[in-house]
DNA sequence: ACAATGCTTCGGCTACCATCGAAGCATGAA
DNA sequence: TTCATGCTTCGATGGTAGCCGAAGCATTGT
């Protein structure tokens, strides 16, 4: 089961250090989770095993890195129904500033401004929220087609829901997930507002100077 | 951390048989981990302490739910990332479909058919539901004496409520029982609508064909 | 009143697994 | 070659947590 092996203290702190996307070596690892080496390549075959992780041989030295997105995304999940219990780790959310600003999740936007935006589009009722069901009121769909040229039936998928919360790590409150969410993140894209960061592996995302003049724009609430 | 709490395997049995978004049992969730009772309480406990699961009291049980949709979106996750690696895990539900349909619990209407009442009763302002309790409204007591002859002083009784929300046994959602609950399925036998099986010890109800039409047309819902 | 059912608490047993010391392979540098 | 570094495997130990039997509450039914 793969939810045991995150459950170890030991593991579950050598995946939180890799979760801003870099690679760590074993040894580094060893050090982050406050065990022995050899401790530490237990539970690194273990991870491999299980697919959480995946090793890059590189001279003597042996990187681990998260498979793919979808674990991070499940551990960012984790991390935010620990966080509401109070129950959390000793680590809250990621230390690098950059990663709390924005990131992907999945497919999606995460972090502070991931959660601002979910935060404008509901004070401004372009969505309804009841808990973690969303939905798109008709003023938001004549806004995501005005201003973002994203129309309905783009957004429309046999199994995955348009609108979802989704639990947001470091800000322990929702941001926008489902194909809307994951549609605005490729628009963003596209209209070079913001770029995945260039460092393999890395989640974090980095807006222009325009990029983040024009999310304030639709999106601000003066915080900034 | 939560993620140890999914990480045991008895528990992780609990909570997939949870993930169809119904209410069980202590006993019957013990019974799915193939663990005692006693056992099976120490887990239920640790899921509460965790926020994974909320209890409800109805009785001498005690039906348990995850606690909302983030907790079942995060074992979606992890569910999937055990697919990847070839871990994956099935889970049978149902069992008989005419005791699904309509039964007698004590003296009351229950399974499909007595929920979709009590839902057909909510949504047209017969009914004000809060939780667990459940009150009569104005329009309620004229649609019970003009369709089904149920006056309000047949209703009282010194120590049973005249409604009272009871988890259904199939459906997992509320169904109407007190001392109304109990009225209209006397109400229903009388006019011939409905009868209980005489099968010794069965408690499956059976409609007539009248019985399921004007059934349908005072709580009807389109689905059929 | 009494018994039956459902669930919890308590105490002890057991099995698992994380942990580390020591030794064994690699790779790279001298 | 020889040595040093990085990581893995082996073996033994210990702490933790799951597990169940027995007993204790709580609710319901007779």
């Amino acid at each position: 089961m793969v939810a045991a092996l995150v459950g170890d203290p030991a593991r579950a702190n050598m995946l939180t250090a890799l979760m801003n996307g870099r690679a760590l070596t074993a040894s580094e690892l060893a050090q982050e989770a406050g065990i022995t080496p050899q401790t530490a390549s237990s539970h690194l075959s273990k991870l491999e095993a299980g697919g959480l992780v995946e090793p890059e041989k590189q001279g003597r030295h042996r990187y681990y890195r998260l498979t793919d997105d979808d674990v991070a995304g499940v551990l960012e999940g984790l991390a935010g129904l620990a966080a509401r219990t109070g129950h959390m780790r000793v680590r809250t959310g990621p230390k690098d500033p950059a990663l709390r600003r924005a990131r992907i999740c999945y497919d999606h936007l995460a972090g502070d401004l991931g959660v601002q935006m979910l935060d404008s589009l509901r004070t401004r009722n372009l969505i309804r929220q009841k808990k973690q069901d969303i939905e798109l009121t008709a003023e938001g769909a004549r806004f995501l087609a005005k201003h973002l040229q994203i129309s309905l039936e783009m957004l429309t998928h046999p199994r995955r829901p348009v609108c979802k919360a989704c639990l947001d790590w470091s800000e322990r409150r929702h941001h926008l997930a489902g194909t809307l969410g994951a549609a605005m993140m490729q628009r963003f894209n596209e209209l070079k507002w913001a770029a995945r960061d260039p460092t393999p592996g890395s989640r974090v995302v980095n807006f222009t100077r325009t990029g983040e003049k024009q999310f304030a724009v639709l999106f601000g609430d003066g915080r900034d």
